[in-house]
DNA sequence: AGCACGCCGACT
DNA sequence: GTCGGCGTGCTC
């Protein structure tokens, strides 16, 4: 990329930019730029451009010196009348690109918001002489529900290859074009997703004239002369028949209709500002350093805060400080359905100069708070991982709450880690990081000690709040006995019925949702596992179904058993809604809620739970890890983990360090209210320095345990990983691709001694080894330096031996990833 | 990704 | 002998 004076005079007639296009290309493209363009064409523009027989989106990405050998094509058109993004965050974006192996225009269609890109799709409909022939020419099933469907008007292909299904055929429908049965012209499709106008009234009669009007006419004008211009919508609360008023009025000159853009509001109820409270002496130090930091270049800060010692005020006075310098505010947050503290806290904190950008919005909604941002309006944005991208200049503190939580790693076809990001942009904008946790992510603690962040810490919890005590219960005794017995221990249940006694709220924490996770058969011993997954099914009892939590595959749960068609299956186990049916049964009276994906999945349902925790008309709750998520629960004084082992099991490096963050965080659930709180931690380790350093509430013990068995077996953060995916329908197909793979992966370390200090593990099936159907194989390649590894595994699959996948095989990049099953 | 071109098996 | 499958290659 070249980039120059955008109007270079010696080039006047022949301006060139190179685009990027939104498909999954890496190359750059060049185009011309005709006449009536080129005052707007600018880096970052977002572009109409022809691109083989259709036309898709680009981005421009630079000006041109010189014309490639093939032939050009022009711009047809820009696609926004201001620029989406600053053209100063191209390289953050091209920084993407390079760091997680991804085509640039699908970096930018990805951080971009959604819905708004567009291209020709093909549309199909039926010529007069089709009309008469094709009902009787049609003969397969396919063929009659296209035709039918094109009797109806015209059609997108996609559409009608979905109508069509499996055996839908291209070629035939192109023998009905040649035939002239069908026509097919391209139209632009997508781009449904715009900016929402409105119209407007403005007034245009002068006060003298007035006099001759009608009553409704004058006194539509005496609104607008009081209110100025107004959005005709808003002119009905006063005047009823407005619209149509409006409308005469406008014939006859004496107003003006115009459209203006609106921003939907997500904002939803209003939240009273808050009585900011004196920072404790503790958090005063910590601002110092680190609000004396902003607009002095780049510095990333790792904020460990226990929790309770208030690490929201010090966001919000370092925000406080970042806007008094004249530059804006990114705020990361862990993505849960609902709004968080912290969000809460920031709006009650700085009002309308937030923008939201979390998961709950609507696409529209979503792309308003982007204009917001783009336009100067707010200085703030809060939102979860994609919020990296919001479009603000001059960044000045970039905080990342809760920065170890999981929910920062995007997964899917662009894999990345905001919190790495955040970093990332701090460094490119000279500007501040922060990154806040009471139990930092390894890879975060470890770069705090080796300096390349620096660490802060808040030990003290404001209003000298103890911390919980926690009580870790042995289940082993218990293995022997059956049902409830099992894993309510006498101090969880004695801690229950006080706490009931008392009117206080108790949390019980299960890592696992569902009824009865493990169906065996009672003939045979065989379990019971989802027809598309290698995965056990779990039982259901509100909707007495078996389903698979991998692909969301259901089934009535009168199932025989698939080896010897016995119908007796056992259902052992516990899930959420067993434990919730046992606690009902042990205090009949209690009030008893279930808060997991299955209770919250309708809009509004969490909300409600929530409210009534607040209320008290809950005694009980019962939840999976989403419990232990962004929410305060101040009548809480007793948490149960019924079985802390869950997660420590699981055939990951990272499970010890999961298990220690979910552990403390759910601990720290309890007595944030007014009364200290009591923990009774179950597990059949009570040994594990996860569980003990949870217990302890001590994350340097963790960490200083943890650090040492990454070093011993070469993991994270010691080396840096990239892992390759294989997957597809057809299982010999997946596993031919891996192992040719793996083949070209071993013939490039023999060939280059740089490639000697990487570990090639693989390729194996993966721990998940089929979900959906789709078998899945692994490639998992380790390296201490990242620049050798990032090449090695860049050559392996786009250099010139990388094995192409045969269709239907796909193979996807996940640098640094973080679940590895 | 989407679309066209080009080479091998089952039908008129 | 064609029709029609989908492997391969390209898009400024």
């Amino acid at each position: 990329m070249t980039a120059r004076d955008p109007f270079p005079s010696e080039a006047r007639d022949d301006l060139l930019v190179e685009v990027a296009v939104a498909l999954p290309l890496f190359g750059r493209y060049t185009y011309a730029v005709p006449a009536a363009l080129r005052e707007m064409v600018a880096v970052g523009r977002r572009v109409l451009v022809p691109f083989g027989r259709r036309r898709v989106t680009g981005y421009v990405l630079g000006f041109a010196a010189d014309a490639p050998a093939a032939a050009l094509k022009q711009i047809e058109g820009l696609l926004d009348p201001d620029p989406l993004f600053p053209a100063a965050m191209l390289p953050f974006f091209q920084w993407i690109s390079d760091y997680y192996m991804h085509p640039l225009g699908e970096v930018l269609q990805a951080a971009l918001p959604t819905g708004i890109n567009v291209a020709d799709q093909q549309l199909v409909s039926l010529t007069d002489e089709g009309r008469e022939v094709l009902p009787e020419q049609a003969r397969t099933p396919w063929e009659r529900a296209v035709v039918e469907r094109l009797s109806r008007g015209a059609c997108r292909l996609p559409v009608l290859q979905r109508l069509g299904g499996d055996d839908f055929s291209r070629t035939a429908l192109q023998q009905w074009e040649q035939k002239g049965w069908v026509t097919r012209q391209n139209t632009l499709g997508g781009g449904r997703i715009r900016p929402k106008t409105e119209r407007f009234v403005r007034p245009l009669t002068e006060p003298a004239s007035q006099e001759r009007l009608s009553a409704p006419r004058r006194a539509l004008l005496a609104v607008l002369a009081q209110r100025g211009a107004m959005a005709v919508s808003a002119l009905k609360a006063h005047i009823p028949t407005a619209a149509d008023l409006v409308r005469r009025m406008a014939a006859d000159g004496q107003v003006a209709i115009e459209w203006r853009a609106v921003y939907r509001d997500p904002l939803g109820a209003p939240i009273t500002p808050d009585n900011p409270p004196a920072p404790t002496p503790e958090q005063q130090r910590a601002l110092e350093g680190m609000g004396a930091a902003i607009g002095k270049g780049y510095r990333t800060f790792l904020l460990v805060g226990v929790t309770g010692s208030g690490k929201t005020e010090v966001y919000l006075r370092l925000a406080a400080e970042a806007l008094a310098r004249h530059t804006t505010v990114l705020v990361l947050v862990p993505e849960i359905a609902l709004i968080t503290q912290t969000e809460r806290a920031f709006r009650a904190r700085f009002g309308r100069q937030v923008a939201l950008l979390h998961s709950g919005l609507s696409d529209g909604e979503r792309l308003d708070q982007w204009q917001r941002i783009r336009n100067g309006e707010v200085a703030i944005a809060i939102g979860a991982r994609s919020a990296i991208f919001a479009p603000f200049e001059q960044i000045g503190l970039i905080i990342v709450d809760e920065e170890h939580d999981d929910a920062y790693k995007q997964e899917g076809a662009l894999r990345y880690n905001a919190r790495d990001l955040a970093v990332v942009r701090a460094r490119q904008a000279e500007a501040v990081a922060v990154l806040g946790s009471a139990t930092p992510s390894l890879q975060s603690a470890y770069n705090a000690q080796i300096g390349k962040f620096e660490r802060i810490n808040l030990f003290e919890r404001v209003d000298q709040r103890r911390m919980p005590e926690i009580f870790v219960q042995d289940l082993t005794d218990l293995r022997e006995e059956r049902g409830s017995r099992r894993f309510l221990t006498a101090a969880l249940t004695e801690g229950v019925r006080h706490c009931l006694e008392q009117k206080e709220q108790v949390l019980l924490f299960l890592n696992r949702r569902g009824f009865a996770n493990a169906l065996i058969c009672a003939a045979c011993g065989q379990a019971v596992q989802c027809d598309r997954c290698d995965i056990s099914l779990t039982y259901h009892q509100q909707s007495n179904a078996y389903k698979c939590h991998y692909c969301g595959f259901s089934q009535a749960a009168v199932a025989r058993c698939s080896r010897c068609g016995s119908n007796r299956i056992n259902r052992l186990g516990i899930g959420t809604e067993k434990l919730a049916a046992w606690i009902q049964e042990l205090f009949p009276t209690a009030r008893v809620a279930r808060m997991d994906r299955d209770t919250t999945r309708r809009k509004g349902a969490l909300v409600k739970i929530l409210k009534a925790l607040r209320e008290r008309r809950i005694d009980i709750l019962v939840g999976t890890q989403m419990v232990a998520k962004g929410h305060d629960y101040p009548y809480i004084t007793l948490v149960g983990i019924i079985c802390a082992d869950l997660s420590l099991s699981l055939p990951d490096f990272r499970a010890g360090e999961r298990t220690f963050q979910l552990l403390a965080q759910v601990a720290g659930r309890a007595g944030r209210g007014q009364r200290p709180g009591r923990v009774v931690l179950q597990t059949y380790n009570p040994l594990h320095f996860s569980i003990t350093a949870a217990r302890d509430q001590d994350y340097d013990a963790f960490y200083r345990q943890e650090i040492q068995f990454r070093q011993a077996l070469g993991y994270p953060p010691f080396t840096r990983m990239v892992q390759v995916r294989i997957t597809g329908r057809d299982q010999k197909g997946v596993i031919a691709h891996a192992r040719r793979l793996g083949e070209t992966g071993s013939a490039l370390q023999q060939a280059d001694p740089a490639y000697g200090e990487l570990v090639l593990l693989g390729p194996i099936e993966a721990a998940l080894a089929r979900i959906a159907d789709h078998h899945r194989w692994q490639l998992l390649i380790k390296g201490p330096r990242v620049a050798a590894l990032h090449r090695f595994v860049h050559q392996l699959l786009f250099g010139p031996d990388a094995p192409t996948p045969k269709s239907g095989i796909r193979v996807a990049v996940d640098v640094d990833p973080v679940f590895l099953m």
